[in-house]
DNA sequence: CTATCATATGCACAGAATTGAATATGTGAA
DNA sequence: TTCACATATTCAATTCTGTGCATATGATAG
């Protein structure tokens, strides 16, 4: 029973369901440096989100040298598999900026492997590229998104 | 998107998870004294648990006189859904005595209404009775459970 | 109107969760 | 070995959550 609520309330932060997300819709693991540029949070912070994702065994990592992989875990049990579709049936529209910057992140792969790290170059000007060509409704940004969507 | 985390920090506890587990199993309207006798949880914090699952919308209540009944709020989004059925597919093992306990409350009814309030005679009684013709694996002996099922 | 009873809420407190800043760990490169 | 860097953890401060107790609310019965 406490597996059941432990990952209920791994999935009762908006971060984590980002996360979760993000790894489902992404076809590849994801580095944590990558994860963090997608969702724009603080490096420390996603490393625990990610943590207690890793304990509710929602997801898992894959070590590769300095660098760590995390993508979902194999759900044991329909429980696990409902509340995985939970995520899924969430609608793309408060995931749009996240998995667009995903998107962009993953293009400065080399070899499908991670090669930017904290606060890479490449990034930044990738990320102020991004700015100029689309308009950004960003999640921080309510009022905006409550007028398009209705605010679900 | 504050809906979604608010549902799913709604489930995010074990006694919440009960009552929506309990409501999904009856097939009539709850309350709160049943409710409260069936998790054997002090009334004032069945009566917060209820507005925490209320105010995330995943229950309704409807007044009848000093009586208040619950049920399940209709699920008007696949999310909702997603997240219901979540909850009915963990075991029924984790339920059993709940439920037990929910079949013999109803069982005090008359012309379908709850007419036993907060320390019924009539539950006292009924609950001694239970107890000495059925050994009692109760959740709150978990060793017990753990040996019979594996702890879920 | 008053007493009773089902239900809700305010208060106080303990434990849990979240976060930024600083620091630690461990690996690969020089 | 030593440095640089990706990631993890610790610390401290703050906020959030769950709960018991006492009390409030609101409806029915007498």
């Amino acid at each position: 029973m406490d597996d059941f609520v432990e990952q209920l309330k791994a999935l009762g932060d908006e971060t984590r369901i980002k996360i979760i997300r993000l790894l489902s819709e992404a076809k590849v693991d994801l580095c944590v440096c990558e994860i963090m540029d997608a969702i724009e949070d603080s490096h420390c912070n996603i490393s625990r989100h990610l943590k207690i994702l890793k304990t509710a065994k929602l997801v898992k990592e894959s070590k590769q040298g300095k660098w760590v992989y995390f993508s979902l875990a194999t759900p044991k049990d329909p429980f696990h598999e409902s509340v995985l579709h939970a995520v899924s049936s969430i609608m793309d529209e408060h995931f749009f900026n996240d998995s667009k910057r995903l998107k962009l992140r993953l293009s400065l792969r080399e070899k499908e492997k991670c090669v930017d790290g904290l606060k890479s170059e490449k990034w930044a000007r990738a990320l102020e590229l991004l700015a100029t060509m689309v308009p950004r409704p960003d999640d921080k940004n309510k009022k905006r998104e409550k007028s398009y969507y209705g605010e679900k």
